[in-house]
RNA sequence: GCCCUGGUAGCUCAGUGGAUAGAGCAACCGCCUCCUAAGCGGUAGGUCGCAGGUUCGACUCCUGCUCAGGGCACCA
C-alpha cells in the first residue's frame, strides 16, 4: 500500500520537475509513514516539508502544488494539507478491504517478501561451550537468533542456522578431568575434588555411566595423584591434573573419557534445544578445523602475507593495523593454538562455504572481540562487511529482589530446560524476544512462574483462541461460513473498529520486512500485541454471528483473516497458536 | 583510562527526525440475559538523566557531563 503511494507521488514529482517548479535531484527519498491518529489519515508523508528548501517555495504552497498533480487513483478517498505541510493521504474503504482478500489467498505467505533476493545467509548463534547444559543465559541468544533466521527467511534470504561446538581447547579438557576425578571417586579412589573443575550434578551421572560403558578401565594409581593437589594456583593444580590424566591413561584412553562428557553433554543441548523449538541445519566442530589443519593453513596464509612476527615466544597477529585496539596471539609459548586462531579459521570457512551475509551473534561480553575478527578477515583479503555481529546483552536472573549468579562451572545455574519446564515454550519464548536485545533483560523467575497469566503471549495466544471459537460455534448457530462467497462481501466492513483492524492487518508485510533488516524481532511482538488488542476491542464491540448474511460473511472473513495473520506471526517468534484456551 | 549498552509514567518497557510521547502491571471508575471477562472502555499518572549544538522541526542526530550494567588475557 505504501508503495503504491509512493509511486502517485513520484508521479506528481516528476509533472512538477518537468514544469520547473521542483528542480531536478537524482536522489528524492519518498517516505511514507503510518499515520498516528485516523485524523491525520492513514498515511502521511512529509516530502513537501523535505523539499521546500530546493524548491524554495513554502512547505504548505509546495504540497498544495503535490496534491495538484497527483494522479487519479481509486486507492484515494480524499488528500490533506496539515500542520507545516504534511500530505495526508485517506484511503478508501474499498482499498483497506481488499486486504482481506489478499491475505486469505496467500495463507502462511501472507507476509513474505523477496527483499533479500536469495543471498546465502549464514546464522551463527548460541554455540556454547559443551560443557553443561544450556542456562537461562543462553536461552535468550537461542530465542533471539531463532527469531531472526525465522524473519529473514520469510524475507527471502536463503538462511542456514549453525552451532559451532568449541570442542577443542582448555575447557574442554577440565571438562574431561572433572568427569574422571568422579569416575574415580565412583570407583572409591579417595581423592578431593577441585573447586574449580566443574561441580554440576551432571558430571557425576556421566561418571557412572562411563564406569558401567567400561569398568574399571580408567583407574590409576592414586598415590601419584594426591600429591598434584599439593598445587596451591588452583589453576595451575587443574593444568597438572590434566596433563597427568592425559599421560596416565594415553591419548586414546583419554579421548574416550574426554568424548563421553562431550557426546554426553551435545546431546543434552540438542535436546534442549529441539524442545525449546529451536534448530540447527549445522553443527560445526571445532575440533574438526584442527585435524583437518585448517587453521594451521590459515596461519601460513597470514605468515607468508607478513600479517605475523614473533615476540616472548609466542606467534602475534598484527590485528592493531587493522583497526584493533591491539595485536593477538595465535600460537601460545607452549606451542597451542588459541582460541582466537581457530576462530580466524572458522570463520574463513564460512566464506569459503559461499555466505555472502554472515551473522554472529554474542554475547555482549563478546564485543571486545569484533574488531580482531574483522581484521582476521581484512588480513585474509576477504570483506570484513560481510560480516555483522549482533551482541546480546546479558540475562540477570533474579528470584524475587535477590539476584542470582551463574556460572556453569560452580555448577549454580537455572537450566533453559527447568525454565521451560515451569513457564511454557511460548511463554519464555515470547518474553526472550519481547526486549530489544541490547537492552538488559532482568529476567524475573518468580514474576516468570507465579504471574505467568499476564505474560502478553497469552493476550495474543487468546485472540487466536477466540476466533478459532467463533468458528467452533458457528455451525451450531445454523450458519455457515463460504470462504469465496463471503468475499464478495467485504464492502460491509465500514465500522470505525473493522476500519481500524483492517488497516493494522494491511502493516503485516511492512513489519516483517523492518523486523528482518533490523534484526529487531521484538518489533513483530509488539505488532502482534497491537493486533490482538484491536481484535479483542472489535470482538467486544461487535457481534459476529450475526443473522444478516451478508454482514456476518464480511465479518467472519475479517476475523479469520485476523486470525491467519496471528498465527503467521507467533509462528515466527516459536510461539504456538492453540485453538482452545 | 579506553570500548560497547542502557537512563522515557510508581514498576517493567515500546517509540522510523515530524503533528497531542505510548503499552502492560500497580491505583481508581465502569462493562457478562450476548461468539471464552486470560477480554473491553474510561480516569489519573511525564523536566523523555543533565547541559549545550545541528534545523523549519529533536525522546530520536552530534558534543560534553553524569549514573547503571558489561568488556578490555599467551581463558573460552
Amino acid at each position: 500500500m505504501k508503495k503504491q503511494i509512493q509511486a502517485l507521488l513520484l508521479q506528481s514529482l516528476t509533472a512538477l520537475q518537468a514544469k520547473q517548479i521542483l528542480p531536478i535531484s537524482d536522489h528524492v527519498e519518498i517516505k511514507i509513514d503510518n499515520s498516528r491518529g485516523s485524523e491525520h489519515g492513514d498515511f502521511a508523508s512529509n516530502i513537501a516539508l523535505m523539499l521546500a528548501k530546493p524548491a524554495r517555495s513554502n512547505p504548505r504552497e509546495l504540497a498544495q502544488n503535490i496534491i495538484a498533480h497527483l494522479p487519479e487513483s481509486d486507492l484515494l478517498d480524499h488528500v490533506e494539507i496539515a500542520g507545516p505541510g504534511f500530505i495526508n493521504f485517506f484511503l478508501k474503504e474499498t482499498a483497506h478491504q481488499a486486504i482481506v482478500a489478499e491475505i486469505l489467498d496467500k495463507g502462511d505467505r501472507y507476509g513474505d517478501s523477496d527483499i533479500g533476493a536469495n543471498i546465502p545467509t549464514l546464522v551463527e548463534f548460541v554455540s556454547a561451550n559443551p560443557t553443561g547444559p544450556l542456562h537461562i543465559g543462553h536461552g535468550r541468544g537461542a530465542a533471539y537468533g531463532a527469531a531472526v533466521s525465522s524473519l529473514l527467511k520469510k524475507t527471502g534470504f536463503d538462511v542456514s542456522c549453525e552451532y559451532y561446538i568449541n570442542d577443542a581447547g582448555r575447557q574442554m579438557d577440565i571438562l574431561a578431568v572433572s568427569v574422571w576425578l568422579r569416575y574415580l571417586q565412583h570407583c572409591g579412589t579417595d581423592i578431593p575434588f577441585p573447586d574449580n573443575a566443574y561441580q554440576g550434578d551432571y558430571i557425576n551421572d556421566i561418571a557412572i555411566k562411563l564406569h558401567n560403558d567400561h569398568a574399571e578401565k580408567f583407574i590409576v594409581n592414586s598415590d601419584n595423584l594426591s600429591a598434584l593437589f599439593k598445587e596451591e594456583d588452583a589453576e595451575l593444580r587443574i593444568d597438572g591434573l590434566i596433563k597427568y590424566c592425559i599421560t596416565q591413561l594415553g591419548d586414546e584412553t583419554y579421548r574416550i573419557v574426554f568424548d563421553a562428557g562431550l557426546y554426553s553433554i551435545l546431546a543434552t543441548i540438542k535436546d534442549d534445544l529441539l524442545g525449546f523449538g529451536v534448530e540447527f541445519d549445522n553443527w560445526f566442530s571445532e575440533r574438526s578445523l584442527v585435524s583437518n589443519n585448517t587453521v594451521d593453513q590459515c596461519i601460513e596464509k597470514l605468515t607468508e602475507q607478513s600479517w605475523i612476527y614473533e615476540k616472548d615466544g609466542a606467534q602475534w597477529f598484527r590485528s592493531s593495523e587493522l583497526g584493533d585496539e591491539k595485536d593477538r596471539v595465535l600460537i601460545r609459548e607452549n606451542g597451542q593454538a588459541t582460541y582466537f586462531a581457530s576462530d580466524i579459521a572458522y570463520h574463513l570457512s564460512k566464506i569459503e562455504r559461499g555466505y555472502e551475509k554472515i551473522i554472529d551473534i554474542w554475547g555482549a561480553d563478546h564485543h571486545g572481540y569484533i574488531a580482531r575478527v574483522k581484521a582476521s578477515l581484512q588480513a585474509l583479503d576477504q570483506s570484513p562487511e560481510k560480516l555483522e555481529v549482533l551482541l546480546v546483552q546479558f540475562a540477570t536472573l533474579y528470584r524475587g529482589k535477590e539476584k542470582l549468579q551463574m556460572s556453569t562451572r560452580s555448577g549454580e545455574f537455572i537450566t533453559l530446560k527447568e525454565l521451560q519446564d515451569e513457564v511454557g515454550k511460548d511463554a519464555a519464548r515470547f518474553f526472550y524476544i519481547m526486549r530489544k536485545s541490547e537492552q538488559h533483560l532482568d529476567f524475573d523467575l518468580e514474576l516468570a512462574k507465579s504471574e505467568s497469566s499476564d505474560n502478553p503471549v497469552y493476550y495474543i495466544q487468546y485472540a487466536h483462541a477466540r476466533i478459532c471459537s467463533v468458528f467452533r460455534q458457528m455451525p451450531d448457530k445454523g450458519y455457515a461460513y463460504n470462504e469465496a462467497d463471503s468475499l464478495k462481501d467485504l464492502s460491509t466492513l465500514i465500522e470505525p473498529h473493522e476500519i481500524k483492524l483492517l488497516a493494522m492487518l494491511a502493516r503485516y508485510t511492512d513489519v516483517i520486512e523492518n523486523a528482518a533488516t533490523t534484526y529487531e524481532p521484538h518489533q513483530l511482538a509488539y505488532y502482534l500485541k497491537d493486533l490482538a488488542n484491536d481484535f479483542h476491542t472489535y470482538y467486544n464491540a461487535n457481534q459476529f454471528l450475526v443473522e444478516d448474511d451478508v454482514i456476518r460473511n464480511a465479518r467472519l472473513a475479517l476475523i479469520a483473516a485476523t486470525k491467519q495473520v496471528l498465527q503467521n506471526g507467533l509462528s515466527l517468534l516459536g510461539v504456538s497458536s492453540p485453538e482452545v484456551m
